[in-house]
DNA sequence: CAGCAGCTATGATCTAGATTAACATATCAT
DNA sequence: ATGATATGTTAATCTAGATCATAGCTGCTG
């Protein structure tokens, strides 16, 4: 789907891995989120007509598609799942501060250190990862345009870290060696990902 | 209001500017979005408890509140008015994709002429502005903590951007010279604000 | 109306990360 | 297996923007 489409339906990512992204002149790309199974990628469309970013899956993936007539009556009749839906573009709009700061004010190790942490417990969340291992099925190109930075630099960035035996990086599996320090260098604190409670530590 | 707070009601803003931001170690700072009269800046926090972020006026302000109690039970009898409220928040998540884009792949002085662009339209829609001028109450440094420069830079970006005679500004008042270029500058593309249609050419 | 505090301005220097350019290693299709 | 194409790795160089250091404003308080 692509930057100024009108959708008449949102989907739900099944299996697979999808990104939101926008391009400007030159072919810079930002990726805006990453999206694993469960996610409701472009719930936003529901209201918002036209689309504002492009959306592409980044693996094969499974899709189930919904039609914003059936979810606009569903909402309309239970305001329940209507707040429900409401809280999950809230929780996404989180993620957005958290990668704002990040952009901002951290530096690229920081940056790095702080999205494994992000995509591990989603992962872990949805079952998809444990022992501190997990997939990433992304490219160092890709980690680029999502943190902004360039793809040379995001790979010496994970040379650092698996000098410092923090991560293990081999065809797309990440394991984290070294979760608490991890999440010291990121300052990571996953409230703001509204996940419920488990061992994090 | 504090990161961490939970709150029990949304505020809007009546008059004056507030900002969203988020502290980290040594003093660093990232703000996240600018609130002008008309916002309702905290509407998240009707699905998310306990805030992620911080809140506070940059001038004088006028504030009314809403108890989150008045607002579910709106919403729950009113789907209509809930999902004019889900719209904004989602229209909210469309500037923080576009402040993203300009962290992560526009440079300095692309960034600050894109949120010049962004404030003026934004103003201009409230009634605030006209003719290119509008108020604008925040110093350098808030402006390099929002786009994630340093007040330095922000200070040389804008003495160039006077020297291309783009803009003046001067006690708070920001004056647009030349909207086309600057808008061409900045690669702005207004539609993700979802304003009613104007001359904005 | 002096004096202080918060801004704005500007120069000098430094550095994190970009860019460019090889080359190496996977992955894939035939 | 064999080349083709996408990735990953590494080094050399460059630069946008940070940091540090001053000084000049502006506006407020006593």
């Amino acid at each position: 789907m692509r930057d100024g489409d009108r959708p008449s339906q949102c989907c739900l990512l099944l299996s697979g891995w999808a990104c939101r992204y926008k391009l400007l002149s030159e072919g810079r790309r930002q990726i805006l989120s990453f999206h694993i199974p469960g996610d409701p990628p472009d719930l936003q469309s529901l209201h918002i007509q036209t689309m504002d970013h492009s959306l592409a899956t980044l693996t094969e993936a499974k899709v189930a598609f919904i039609s914003h007539e059936s979810l606009r009556d569903l909402t309309a009749r239970f305001p329940g799942i209507a707040a429900i839906l409401w809280r999950d573009t809230l929780v996404d709009a989180a993620v957005f501060r958290e990668w704002m700061v990040g952009m901002g004010r951290r530096s690229a190790f920081e940056r790095i250190a702080h999205l494994f942490c992000e995509l591990y417990l989603k992962l872990q969340a949805v079952g998809l990862a444990e022992n501190y291992r997990c997939p990433l099925p992304v490219t160092q190109a890709d980690l680029g345009d999502a943190l902004g930075l360039s793809n040379v630099h995001v790979n010496r960035v994970l040379q650092e870290m698996r000098g410092k035996s923090l991560i293990t990086l081999r065809s797309h599996t990440l394991v984290i060696e070294d979760w608490r320090e991890l999440l010291r260098f990121a300052e990571f604190d996953p409230s703001y990902l509204r996940l419920k409670k488990r061992a994090m530590a």
